[in-house]
DNA sequence: GGGTATTTGTTCGTATGTATT
DNA sequence: TAATACATACGAACAAATACC
């Protein structure tokens, strides 16, 4: 061979794939930015292209980017898992997680509820609702846009306890709800609408993750009707069956 | 008035609203297909846009149709609901449901898994493993598009097994798998790719409902990972809390 | 990318029959 | 009976979102 390969321990493609991942956590090409070409990485590390794609494909392996033909390398979003129980408080999952989390009330508002709504909340299709919208961060991005309804004559003001409290869990305790849990999740998804891609800081192109809930107090009576649209290009969730 | 308003005992928006609900029911609008545009319907039920107007929120907000600004207003699917518990099995659960289910195999091979795989599998990420590749379809409309991971020197000819009886489970039951539960689903969402688009028979423009799911034998051994893809359209997961 | 046509969304105004006070 | 409020219905114009070329 003319210019000998240095025989180090570890294989080139190795200490490439250690590199952009160092790369990676340092923030230097930050979730969901494209990685530079090819050819590109192969000048840089001063290799040829082949040994650069051993490595990308190393790390799209171990979930770290995603390689799409035609468009590029996309460093992942590491994905939020938000696992769902039968007591699921978002504030003990986050936290968790050591990740901060702030929940802020966008809107609220008395209404009667939608048909469907009315039969999960096992309430009348003419009565009221207190209904909150609310967006929920962590670590400072928008994560999840949920509408939240609840029977009007028992949850009157818990507008007011939520702005108060900046948890749902603690403005139901104003009301007497001591503790709840949910009984069903349905989950579907569907394409973004304009303003939940602009709340949720999120591509167009990416769908919301749509989970509906139902929350109920200790006597079983429904307390909660709640429609989320998560962020799906950072949000996973969690279901263990036990 | 010219023409005086008949007044019968219900308004003429929620005689609209039978008569397109029979009518979407009857199949004359198929679900996904689109309705006249307003001025069309106002003309055929010879009254103003703002009557069939009413007509239409009302049949959005029992869920019938949905209503988009710029693009018409559509005959929604019906969605199929997919409950998931500890025991999930995917022909029982629509011919409970009073449908007609069917797997195809698409691909099989064998492969090692990517490293997320190997470890949700608890296999080593050099060892083998069986690659199925299957299409659900209900009521011949495609579903569900599953690959699934089988630890290879355990199930080896699990391809052969399902081509023949055309069933998970009973193809697991030739390999000395009883019985299984599900341990973990984990989900999420993601825009469709072509060829996910294609084989769901979905627009492109809807996204895939991403379901990670982990099955473990009876002595809580992982049998089998799967990660499934379905049309979002058409599918939503139900998680019951006992 | 930009302009045009299509389609739903919103807001005026007007009129009339029904129920309540 | 008269006054009032409410639901229903029609008409026109413009705004906003989307599709298409």
């Amino acid at each position: 061979m003319s210019s000998p390969v240095s025989h180090t321990q570890v294989p080139a493609w190795r200490r490439i794939e250690n590199q952009l991942e160092q790369d990676i956590a340092s923030g230097a090409y930050p979730a969901g930015s494209r990685l530079p070409v090819e050819p590109e990485l192969a000048a840089r590390f001063g290799v040829n292209r082949h040994t650069v794609r051993r490595a990308l494909a190393a790390l799209a392996d171990r979930g770290f980017i995603s390689i799409e033909q035609g468009r590029g390398t996309f460093v992942r979003h590491s994905m939020l898992d938000y696992p769902i129980g039968r007591r699921t408080r978002f504030s003990e999952i986050i936290s968790r997680q050591n990740r901060s989390a702030r929940t802020q009330l966008l809107n609220s508002s008395i209404a009667t509820p939608p048909q469907p709504v009315a039969r999960d909340l096992q309430i009348a299709v003419d009565s009221l609702c207190v209904v909150l919208e609310t967006l929920s961060e962590v670590d400072g991005k928008p994560l999840n846009l949920v509408t939240r309804y609840f029977p009007a004559p028992r949850f009157d003001g818990i507008d007011r306890a939520f702005q108060d409290t900046g948890s749902i869990s603690k403005a139901l305790q104003r009301f007497g709800v001591s503790d709840y849990r949910r009984r069903v999740t349905r989950v579907s998804a569907r394409p973004a609408r304009p303003e939940d891609a602009a709340l949720l800081q999120q591509p167009r192109s990416w769908p919301v993750l749509v989970s509906e809930s139902i929350n109920v107090d200790l006597n079983g009576v429904p307390i909660e009707y709640g429609l989320a649209r998560g962020a799906a290009e950072r949000v996973q969730l969690i279901f263990e069956t036990e």
